[in-house]
DNA sequence: ATTTCGAACGTAATCGATTTCGATACTTGT
DNA sequence: ACAAGTATCGAAATCGATTACGTTCGAAAT
């Protein structure tokens, strides 16, 4: 490999001289660096990272957190999208992004080791479990993090627009006619708290009372327990109109139970999810459902986390949200009079 | 951060010695080394995986080389599993990973170069234009390389069994009584070569003859292109009775032009698919389709990149064949007489 | 002619860890 | 008692790049 040594010597001059040319130091004559760039670009010279990041303490690489308790780890279409989202942005401010996790091979590490052991200049922190201890550590350690929907106190954050992509759909089903309506939502995390209230509030801003049998508890990504669920909702003596699934997928597996019930949609039954898969609009009929912005999430992300890493004087911790899209499918009824 | 100089001082022993003890080597006293370590974990000690990197000339990093045309990236499920197998794998014997592109900042670079860059120790190749020559170049550098669902001469490959895959699929369809099958391929890829290969020499060792125009061309993960193609197959003569896709998501773009033309499935027409993704056993009727084991795949290209680099003496190129397994949905009808 | 100053470049330390080659002291054998 | 061997540890170089500080030299100022 060529190092600035093999140029200092082949330019006759100091490895000192060559480091200045190359990053453009004013103390350096600028024939003498035109001509050292112009060896260094023959000879095919490439800065050594490591070298670099040990010298400067700056590795220009930034860490990425994303656990799944399921293990599908990017299995899910939203977070594989964050993530080539980060990594584009990333990529074009000349960062590259490296997994953090924890026990890398027989080193025991939690991930704020894991992240220092890699020098990371920063750590994006996206679907974990946010009350984790050693998330909670990495968060509030020297590493610049930003964090994907979840806030901590004086950290920036990029969100998801939970609240108004609840509220954009009930409004949607509310303007359809719809008035007993359902909701099966995922488990107890900050994402399900805020779609929780935003159902709520909007009803209640709507006029419609809710009665309590119509909110029930599933699993995110889990068609199992959507069917379940669904099962549930379509035994009560007075069954809603209308159901909103917690995600794309478990709203496949609720339409799954509906239609072996016999019951058709949108005929007999409205319904709707989140996320907006790819496959969602590919799939007929087109499921209606709340496409989150994710590769506007990521890109978001990785511009918070640079800013804190190149410009950490004038940062101010930011909450971003995120608006997202109301994509309307087919599997929503209009049971207004008169339509 | 503590350092070896750190815990040197604290113990009143050399930093080498420090270093040696650490690493368990036998020049140290076995009462020395014990302290050492002991302090060391006291003071919270890690090794910093730069400077190590800088001294050893292994980063215990690997490059990961994903490249997708339509930029939906990881938004493929397939490479995303994939992605996440190799990752676990990876950092079960102590190696992170990094993204191997183009163009990292302002820093113009090839893929080589970039791993250099970044000293990775090796890369995992996928998903790309192998006839790109900025990946020959990386494939033939001192870098060693593992390439996924392609073959360069002596090097090491993991591939999935689309010969198998394919002849599998052929052979279920016609014990279901199948004989005017049709296929809708895609690009022209190595993989579609081995696939429309083993299609045509499974019908032939079956003793049916295609028709050319069974044959049709499309594009990988394109609903639109496929349905293109299901149209003309449905303009023809005499019609095929079942239809082979590419992968699931022109398999479900076929199968919504089928609908469209009012032809049901699998009454009037079997369909299958390819993939396996996640959705596909959740969706109504449940798709058939060849399951690739994208998580075997990740594994096996991990394993052989690492014996690569760990054990290059004994190393010898291979190719690995992953076998997938056939999914029966509810998209084939028998049509044999008497059932 | 002497001082002053700036341009241009080099010296050497530094980042953290590893490793070669000694160096020292202590054993053992004869 | 002396040579030889062994166990244990340290000095210093090294990986590649950066940078504070020093040096040199010619030009301008007094």
């Amino acid at each position: 490999m060529v190092t600035i040594t093999d140029i200092s010597r082949r330019c006759n001059v100091s490895r000192a001289t060559v480091s200045k040319a190359l990053n453009g130091h004013s103390d350096i004559n600028a024939e003498t660096a035109a001509h050292i760039r112009q060896v260094a670009k023959e000879m095919g010279y490439l800065p050594n990272a490591t070298a670099r990041a040990l010298k400067l303490g700056r590795s220009h690489n930034i860490g990425v957190l994303f656990v799944d308790k399921t293990s599908s780890g990017l299995g899910h279409e939203y977070f594989s999208q964050i993530l080539e989202s980060v990594k584009q942005e990333a990529e074009r401010n000349g960062y590259d992004i490296t997994f953090i996790s924890r026990d890398i091979g027989t080193l025991h590490m939690d991930y704020y080791e894991h992240a220092k052991y890699r020098n990371c200049d920063g750590v994006i922190v996206a679907s974990v479990d946010f009350t984790d201890p050693d998330v909670i550590k990495l968060v509030n350690s020297d590493i610049p993090t930003v964090t994907l929907d979840y806030v901590f106190d004086s950290h920036s954050a990029v969100l998801s627009d939970n609240v108004s992509g609840m509220a954009d759909l009930v409004r949607f089903v509310y303007g359809r006619g719809h008035r007993k309506i359902a909701f099966i939502h995922g488990e107890p995390t900050s994402v399900t708290q805020k779609r929780l209230a935003s159902f709520h509030k909007t009803c209640s801003e709507l006029g419609i009372v809710i009665p309590e049998e119509y909110v029930e508890a599933a699993t995110f990504h889990d068609p199992k327990a959507s069917g379940l669920a669904t099962r549930r909702l379509l035994a009560l003596k007075d069954r809603p109109t209308c159901i909103l699934y917690p995600d794309d997928f478990s709203f496949i597996g609720g339409m799954n139970e509906l239609e072996k019930q016999g019951v058709s949609i949108p005929k007999d039954m409205s319904v709707a999810g989140y996320d907006g898969i790819l496959l969602s609009q590919v799939l007929r009929p087109r499921l209606t459902t709340y496409r989150q912005d994710a590769e506007a999430m990521g890109r978001e992300a990785a511009r918070q986390l640079l800013e804190i890493i190149e410009r950490p004087k004038e940062w101010i911790p930011q909450q971003i949200m995120i608006p997202g899209r109301l994509l309307e499918g087919d599997t929503i009824r209009d049971i207004r009079q008169g339509f």
